[in-house]
DNA sequence: TAGAATCGCCAC
DNA sequence: AAACGTGGCGATTCTA
């Protein structure tokens, strides 16, 4: 294999005089770790044609002269995980991206939500049957490079280039080059969110915390207390008998031994039992601390990056099979929604939290996709939907409209994006499952066209074992075809994705739009969940970055919907608010 | 006994 | 048997 190492200032000036002449490059780069704030660029890897140069980053103080390589819109850069290349030479050397292949991206679209791995070896093995040998991958690349390091080095942007073009013809058969580009946009953004992070006031949470504990710790008292004093078993010690209250094995088991039979100790069935006892309660609030303080409590201070002082969460750009993201270490979209928690995620001193969030997206993707007048006249209307339509199927001037009507109303919409049915529904706003039913009737008399691309969207799915978005994404379903309650499964993800993915996708595109925006200035992207975006911007520019996001994310709505009105709701803060 | 599986619950 | 879509995560319980 023949390469070039470029460790010198001549050798690099020359390789940007080849670089310049070239459209496609493959970039890879070798790290110190995987920390893109506590490790440095050992390699930079970079193909075309054959061609192979590996950059020993170590003997160069910065590498300026290449960013008009990175950011140029003309040559486009290959990468695997592109994320996290960016990221490295970004940090470590400033380096900005613009106009990239992502083959991990690439897979994760052609795979169309089936588990599949999408490691470059996995990748490379499905896509191109090449054995890739990544031993190297974890050597230490600190010290002096050995010869098997490099060859690996190389072998690795080499194979990029034919995995590229197998991956593009994948994503041209399957018309899958509109969603590619939107990723590949998108992954940029997320490369910044992640860089950026957000600041968690320590002492803030820690209080918040130490309040929950109190709780928790009194009410467990409480509920072991109730179970004991209940119970007809008796202790070998003559003591009461605590009980796990995490086991759920053990607190049915207590509970049955108080007279309290129930089949499980889910939150429905205790929910539905609440009146037996008052322990029930009890427990439940229990339930609700215990997750708060496991999931969140002092476990997300760890997360705090003590370069930073700031948490920077992962974001899995295709997390779920529909489109949407996922995130974890920490999981900042099930921070739970209520302002005690949130607004320990603050703005740093001087800057604003701009928190902003589509109203009601999936409903108005929903109208758009199904064409339903009544639905898009309901949302043309600007009137609030969840009273608009109690008015529709109760036949009632909107005045009229009471509170239960309203909520009703809104259940079944909500309800309608997850292939809801009447028992559900009749549990959820507590009538009996005939009423519900009758209720869901009603509905779609008024929204018939509703009900004819729900119908539809979840029978395609079963015909033809895929759905698509409004940027065509696509989700393939695996299914046994004689199993009734997997092929109830695909008609539900069939109504569901299409228009949960669209949402994904028009959140994507707000997402390119506002980093380009906001690129060289001091407004930062700092979260984003599902439907929701997050700036910190300076104090003085907060009131404009504010109204630019507001255009931005409108104009990205607008790609997709066209009939349905988008509205945008923005907030500035000191903190993560609503 | 470590890792997998399951339950339960947080978000949208 | 269940009947509500998409995730991550922690504790308990199961399994090899």
């Amino acid at each position: 294999m023949s390469y070039k190492l470029i460790n010198n200032q001549d050798n690099l000036e020359s390789l940007l005089e080849l670089l310049l002449l070239q459209k496609e490059l493959s970039i890879d780069t070798e790290t110190t770790g995987l920390d893109p704030y506590y490790s440095k660029v050992r390699l930079l890897q970079i193909g075309f044609d054959e061609q192979f140069f590996v950059i020993d980053c170590f003997c160069f103080e910065n590498l300026d002269i290449l960013k008009p390589i990175f950011n140029s819109p003309d040559i486009l850069k290959i990468l695997h995980n592109a994320k996290f290349d960016i990221k490295m030479l970004k940090i470590n050397y400033g380096i900005e991206f613009q106009n990239i292949f992502d083959t991990m991206l690439a897979s994760q679209i052609i795979s169309a939500g089936v588990n599949e791995t999408h490691n470059l070896k996995d990748v490379v093995y499905r896509y191109l049957g090449i054995e890739l040998d990544k031993t190297e991958q974890k050597s230490d690349w600190s010290k002096e490079l050995s010869v098997s390091q490099i060859s690996y080095a190389i072998k690795d942007v080499e194979v990029l280039i034919p995995l590229k073009n197998k991956l593009k013809e994948f994503l041209v058969e399957n018309k899958l080059v509109r969603v590619a580009v939107l990723e590949f946009n998108c992954c940029l953004s997320v490369s910044d969110m992640e860089i950026n992070g957000c600041f968690l006031d320590k002492n803030k949470w820690l209080d918040i915390i130490e309040k929950v504990e109190k709780k928790h710790s009194k009410l467990s008292d409480e509920i072991q207390k109730e179970l004991s004093k209940n119970s007809n078993q008796l202790s070998l010690f003559n003591d009461f008998l605590e009980i796990n209250l995490n086991s759920n094995q053990q607190l049915l088991e207590s509970l049955n031994n108080m007279g309290i039979n129930l089949d499980d100790t889910a939150e429905r069935t205790l929910s539905l039992n609440k009146n037996k006892h008052e322990i029930i309660e009890k427990i439940l609030e229990y339930r609700s601390l215990q997750k708060s303080l496991s999931s969140y409590g002092k476990n997300i201070l760890e997360h705090i990056n003590k370069k930073t002082g700031r948490i920077h969460a992962s974001f899995n750009q295709i997390g779920a099979g529909t489109g949407r993201f996922s995130c974890f270490n920490p999981n900042l979209q099930q921070i739970p929604a209520n302002e005690e928690y949130r607004s320990s995620f603050m703005a740093e001193k001087g800057n604003k939290l701009i928190t902003a969030d589509y109203s009601q997206i999936e409903l108005r993707i929903l109208a758009e996709i199904s064409g339903d007048k009544e639905f898009i006249r309901a949302f043309e209307s600007g009137e609030d939907l969840h009273k608009i339509t109690a008015s529709n199927m109760f036949s009632i001037p909107l005045e009229n409209v009471t509170k239960e009507m309203r909520s009703q109303a809104k259940s079944i919409n909500f309800g309608l994006v997850y292939g809801r049915g009447a028992s559900s529904l009749a549990e959820q706003i507590g009538t009996s499952v005939e009423e519900a039913k009758k209720l869901i009737e009603k509905y779609f008399e008024i929204y018939e066209g509703v009900k004819i691309w729900l119908d539809n969207a979840g029978k395609l799915a079963i015909k033809t074992s895929q759905s698509r978005t409004l940027s065509n994404r696509l989700k393939k379903y695996i299914f046994d075809s004689n199993n009734r309650k997997e092929i109830a499964s695909i008609d539900r993800q069939g109504k569901n994705s299409p228009i949960q993915g669209t949402s994904a996708d028009i959140t994507k595109q707000a997402l390119f739009l506002i980093n380009k925006e906001f690129k060289n200035t001091k407004t930062k992207l700092i979260n984003t969940v599902h439907d929701e975006i997050i700036l910190e911007s300076p104090l003085e520019f907060a009131e404009n970055s504010a109204k630019i996001l507001e255009q931005k994310m409108i104009e990205a709505g607008r790609i997709y919907l066209k009939k349905v009105p988008i509205v945008v709701d923005v907030h500035i803060s000191d903190f993560w608010s609503k």
